[in-house]
DNA sequence: GACAATATGCTCAATCTGAGCATTAGTTGG
DNA sequence: CCAACTAATGCTCAGATTGAGCATATTGTC
């Protein structure tokens, strides 16, 4: 006889504008934040998505609009935190679904116990929009390559794999390498859940703004897969209108591109890109100056580019 | 109390060569065929990962090397076979997680109830290596537009699905949306499986020449997953390599792409593109002749290009 | 009216792509 | 041994794309 499993739903809900990129956190007890999730009900939902859009809308009073599977992560010794499984068998398998979801604005959560959190509060180093971040050469390459040199035989692996997701040694910064880089950092001990799960020893305690916020059991690493996925997702699909207002101004609308990848863009060439792709139309409406120039806002044209519409979104800034 | 759950895990075990690409299957009482699966253990395996090779080693003798995490299906309706569930709970519910690995080879499976089968046995259409295949105009699509057009309000959503999924109406073919494919397929009744699953009436019924061969419970859906996601990453990730001999000419390297993306190449373009990689390096040994000049052989240069390697694989020919 | 702050336009060289022609090095049939 | 044939490999070229930077247009402010 196979012993119980249950499943939980997670789910990542992610809101940008010129700023930053947000995600929608739930607290949970003290101050410790995780992501909208609940258990998978086998009699009552249908699918896994109807099942986490009722816990999103339960928890935080959001419906998700589009919505996509992540990764569903099983590894025994990460699983969900022991107080959200009262009800469940205390010798019970946890299974994890992670999800994406994308809001076009940063909805009122008032009434609900969650939050809109900037997403680089939990990946400091994540955010190259203002250069690349100190800390990742001062503070975290030197543990990274303490870690990697403690690891014997695998040691010239581990340095591989250090460098190419933290961009060491002469190796690029890839945005899209989000889960890698967390992923190391919760082997190597720098991120605090590694402590909490007991994967390591003697980890060293960094502040928050150096090793990000921690986040309940698994939920940092399914954040980290999320970012990974839409970093990747929005150079070649038109996902920023899911993220975008009605109407925008190009400026406006590749900051909020800048603010999911991390990274600035060279304003000319966006245009051009955007241009080129007809993906939007000017509505004829311009913005009431602050500053400048007024910038004419633009509108999505939805459907038509059945695919053929992707933003060549790659030069980079600066 | 929540009700039981219970998890299957299935494995796409693709190899390639010159001619084709193929799916490890296996037999299943009569001649259906499916994947490689198994219920997924709480109390034994600790990663799905290491539960799926366990059960392809037990079914196929095959230990796969590279793996990959597909999706995991959930919806109600479409899931695992009665009789392989003697040992579930009769109101179970059941999760299918599927899996992708990579064979540099086909090993022998005599001994086990496994063979290797010509990925394009169950998707006929999507082999358009020697030009489009003609039961896509002929059958497919007409079949198509007529359950597109019974949507009554939906119709219009409906054509464009097909037609940018099936290239018709001036879209064009492209060829990693194979699961949109196959979803369509089954949505409008064309797979054999529909009928069995019993989401369709009066289907029509067809010859697996045109319709494919059906496979057991959602197998073929999560082989159409595989299919769409290695021809997407073939192109930007050097994955040739995990299904290529350790020698081998570029022209073999080339028709083993030319397999997976059932699509021939511009063969000059493929060498520049492959050469300024630098992923491969010549041996200084040359193949011993089948008619004209012999070529030269080829290794796979590994690690060094730790991401940089890049086969623009794209240009088609023809 | 000069200046600051933006938005938007335009140019240019370097590189990349798609496509095709040309040459080389074998095999095979007289 | 030569001619014909088959593949592999080399090379060229125009057009498109990309990375970068300079130039101009429109506002509000002092």
């Amino acid at each position: 006889m196979t012993s119980p499993i249950v499943i939980g739903l997670s789910a990542v809900i992610v809101a940008a504008d010129e700023s930053s990129a947000y995600v929608l956190a739930t607290r949970h007890g003290g101050d410790a934040t995780g992501l909208p999730h609940g258990l998978f009900d086998p009699a009552g939902h249908r699918t896994f998505e109807l099942g986490l859009r009722d816990w999103v809308q339960a928890q935080t009073g959001f419906e998700p609009g589009y919505v996509e599977q992540l990764y569903t992560f099983g590894d025994r010794g990460r699983e969900l935190p022991r107080a959200d499984l009262a009800e469940a068998p205390a010798d019970a398998r946890h299974i994890s679904v992670g999800y994406l979801g994308l809001a076009p604005e940063r909805p009122d959560t008032t009434g609900f116990d969650a939050i809109w959190r900037d997403w680089y509060d939990y990946f400091p180093w994540e955010d190259h929009r203002g250069g690349r971040p100190q800390m990742i050469d001062t503070t975290l390459a030197p543990l990274l390559m303490d870690w990697a040199n403690a690891g014997g035989a695998t040691a010239p692996r581990r340095v591989n794999r250090a460098s190419a997701a933290f961009g060491l040694n002469g190796a690029p910064w890839l945005e899209e390498r989000t889960l890698e880089r967390y992923e190391l950092l919760y082997e190597c001990g720098v991120a605090p859940e590694a402590a909490r799960d007991e994967t390591v020893e003697d980890a060293p305690r960094l502040p928050a703004s150096i090793v990000g916020a921690p986040m309940l059991s698994d939920h940092r690493r399914i954040l980290a897969t999320a970012i990974g996925r839409l970093r990747g997702k929005i150079k070649y699909r038109p996902v920023v209108f899911e993220l975008a207002p009605e109407r925008f101004t190009l400026f406006q609308l590749q900051q909020t591109v800048e603010s999911i990848l991390g990274g600035l863009l060279h304003k000319q060439n966006f245009r051009r890109a955007l241009d080129k792709s007809g993906l939007v139309e000017a509505t004829g409406q311009f913005e009431t100056s602050t500053g400048g120039r007024p910038a004419e806002y633009y509108r999505y044209r939805r459907g038509e580019h059945a695919l053929g519409g992707v933003i060549g979104v790659a030069t980079p800034r600066k």
